[in-house]
DNA sequence: ACGGTGATGACAGTTCCTGACATCACGGAG
DNA sequence: CTCCGTGATGTCAGGAACTGTCATCACCGT
């Protein structure tokens, strides 16, 4: 593998979650990514800043989607309207290829330090729609509520829809992430309204 | 300052408190904050996991506070009621030392790895709302919104608190953390049910 | 053919973190 | 009072993550 293949960022990414899956996130150093993309160490630092970040490629891509999704909302949806459209339509993107992500989430899920950066991406996703919801006119407060409520609830969708779908060609509407999306906020609009006043 | 000395844990922290908030928690070495605390380097890291970890002490204490005060909520309060009950007293403890929440929240806010492990925290304490929930009887998927449309109400509540109060005396509600919670929790419900049915 | 440009390699160095073993203070058994 | 076990600390060696610096290479336009 010479020194000018192209697409090395590529080559990288995919190295690293072979590597991280076969053999675990810990145990695999960043030397051994890089030579299996015929690379070196030095190489790999200039294309990704961390031996985490590899694993978070397309990040600026998914909060273009959401701000995107969330300024073209018709004027009279309301935040949460904006919010919940942006996430579904998220959601819909996640579920074009499930074997890539389920592949990657069991990556992720089996590292404490993974899970951490998944983390600080959703909160750079929640700082992005509440930059697009003042955009759009919405007030501080309010947005920040919505967007992190959003995320709230796409995080338990998420989960449910990786617990769930084997690897069936089953497509209930219930095994679709969007739908799921849409239930879990109804569902917290409901469990939120169970509450004693004052 | 000898070998031993009593509290190597707690001067520890206090010295890299202090270290972090003089010249930044990057250019702060673990040797640094060792040889403040009268200790080694290999000692720092008995004590504590990570350089970042000596931030994020009590941790254990906070998810056995919530954890606690969910499983004391009377058997007639819903999920909610819990979870927010729950928080709220969290909430009214952080106010306990405003001026210390404060000191630490300024480092952890200025350093992107800081951020990561708080947020990592937050989910350990959003796990932790769940186990208590379903030991009352709460199903898996209503605990689970239930806990993370809590903190995401939390996390604002606490934003709003920590922006807003300079260090005045002044005691108005709004700027009780603990009526934060409250307000962020019925502000949440209302965004959720202003939307478009479907 | 030639020089500029951007990506890569090579290498040294710092810091985080761990394992292995020695050392020290304290508290109890005799 | 002495001795010895125990737990906390010190010391040392080393791996792995990152960074800075400079040389080298392939490509592209002139």
């Amino acid at each position: 593998m010479g020194r000018w293949e192209p697409n090395a960022r590529g080559r990288l990414a995919e190295a690293a979650l072979a590597l991280y899956a076969e053999q675990g996130f810990e145990r695999t150093t960043v030397i051994e990514i890089a030579e299996a993309a015929g690379l070196t160490e030095r190489t790999f630092f200039r294309h990704f800043t961390d031996k985490r970040e590899v694993l978070f490629y397309g990040t600026e891509t998914a909060m273009d989607m959401l701000t995107r999704a969330i300024a073209e909302a018709p004027a009279s949806a309301s935040p949460m309207d904006a919010v919940g459209a942006a996430l579904e339509s998220f959601g819909a993107f996640f579920q074009e290829d499930p074997e890539r992500v389920r592949r990657r989430d069991a990556v992720v899920s089996s590292s404490t330090e993974l899970r951490e950066r998944e983390l600080v991406k959703l909160d750079a996703l929640t700082s992005a729609m509440v930059g697009a919801l003042r955009e759009r006119g919405t007030p501080a407060p309010t947005a920040g509520l919505a967007a992190e409520a959003g995320i709230a609830a796409f995080k338990v969708a998420y989960a449910h829809w990786i617990a769930a779908e084997p690897d069936t060609t089953d497509s209930a509407a219930e095994r679709k992430l969007p739908g799921l999306v849409r239930t879990a906020l109804t569902d917290m609009q409901k469990l939120l309204a169970d509450r004693a006043a004052g």
